[in-house]
DNA sequence: TTAGAAACAAAACGATCAGTTGGTTTTAAC
DNA sequence: GTTAAAACCAACTGATCGTTTTGTTTCTAA
């Protein structure tokens, strides 16, 4: 493939991303996608061959981009000196905060049942092989009550910020506009990691 | 309007519902409405005027389903005989497990960005207050830890609910199948109650 | 410089879409 | 039994959809 060809391909996975995360699948066109990415449209059915298989190919390219942000993440953790639970939470809230296409994009894959597993599997191994790692190590070096498990952890820490962010409409209304203001954010990781601290001892965060 | 009437539009909205929920407002064809409806479709333009308004018509009526639902589950709690973090996190499991259109229909709107902030503000509202209420009561009757705040409460409660629910796809791969067995779903309760308990004692539910 | 890949423009395809219209039949209240 | 609302049937707009086709132009690697 040529270079040219290498742009144009990019440009349309670009211009799809951005479209199919604002309005879902099925209202996004084949149309609107190559006007946005200035190309063909004919060149959208000979890079992606459909409307679909684009869609799975901007969810794979989220995938991985995902895995590659969290990798970023696991590389600037400091354990021990850092509060993991807390960590995490921010970690979490900031990219559904500064990266709504990744939130949007899953949901919408979700709700329309778009989503390969074995490609998911394989874009989350390392991120969850690293979370229940990380939270065994957490919980033996007594920095995590030890009545607390994996999977309501990473259930609590990712749920949160996830719902805070989907639902953000609903919430507003329930929770007020402070909510989502930044120092209501920090807050609630904070909160998030006193509650799984083993022993109750102030915040070290 | 005549009792033959009522009961085609109840018709209609019962099968926009189902077809809404399952395939959102874009996929969803007002054909296919009708013929789930077994009604003609010039009815829906009668009684509902256009695609958009039947569909808001359906969230307006799930607002309302489901602030029923929570006013059944108000009346049957016992503060203090039952522990209420456990108590609500089972009523919002179950609820999304029991009635998943509910939180289809919730996803989609958030993503299309077609909630009415009004209606659901006054749909909310006796919920949010009995929960500010009951939180605050747990609190200073000793069963919910002081360092506790009611919107990380809240967040926990319902965000975990809901996340397990609508990335049941993304997290059957992280955690594991046996995760949404119906055992589980009550020692996922049954933690979190563990966290926000004050004094760290032996589980009562 | 030239062959071939890449990209373009534009129209056409059949299907489906939301919404409308005109005429006919069923129902139920008086 | 009359009357009017309710419901049906079916065809019809005009637009948009995903996808394909045909022909032409632009680029780039050898």
């Amino acid at each position: 493939m040529q270079q040219r060809a290498e742009k144009t391909r990019s440009a349309i996975l670009s211009a799809a991303r951005t479209l199919f995360a604002a309005g879902g699948f099925a209202a996004t066109s084949v149309d609107s996608i190559a006007a946005k990415a200035k190309a063909n449209k004919q060149r959208i059915y000979a890079y992606f061959g459909s409307k679909r298989r684009l869609f799975e190919a901007v969810l794979l390219e989220v995938f991985s981009e995902s895995a590659a942000e969290f990798a970023a993440f696991a590389a600037s953790f400091r354990p021990g000196e850092q509060d993991l639970t807390f960590e995490l939470s921010q970690y979490y809230q900031k990219l559904h905060l500064e990266k709504p296409e990744f939130q949007r994009l899953l949901s919408w894959a979700n709700l329309e049942d778009a989503i390969d597993p074995v490609a998911l599997s394989q874009a989350r191994k390392s991120e969850n092989q690293a979370l229940k790692l990380w939270f065994d190590r957490e919980r033996d070096a007594g920095r995590i009550r030890t009545d607390a498990e994996v999977e309501s952890w990473l259930l609590t820490v990712m749920g949160t910020a996830y719902f805070a962010s989907s639902n953000a409409l609903t919430l507003r209304e329930t929770l007020g506009e402070s909510f989502f203001q930044g120092e209501a954010r920090r807050r609630r990781s904070r909160d998030l990691a006193r509650l799984f601290r083993s022993g109750g001892g102030p915040d070290e965060c």
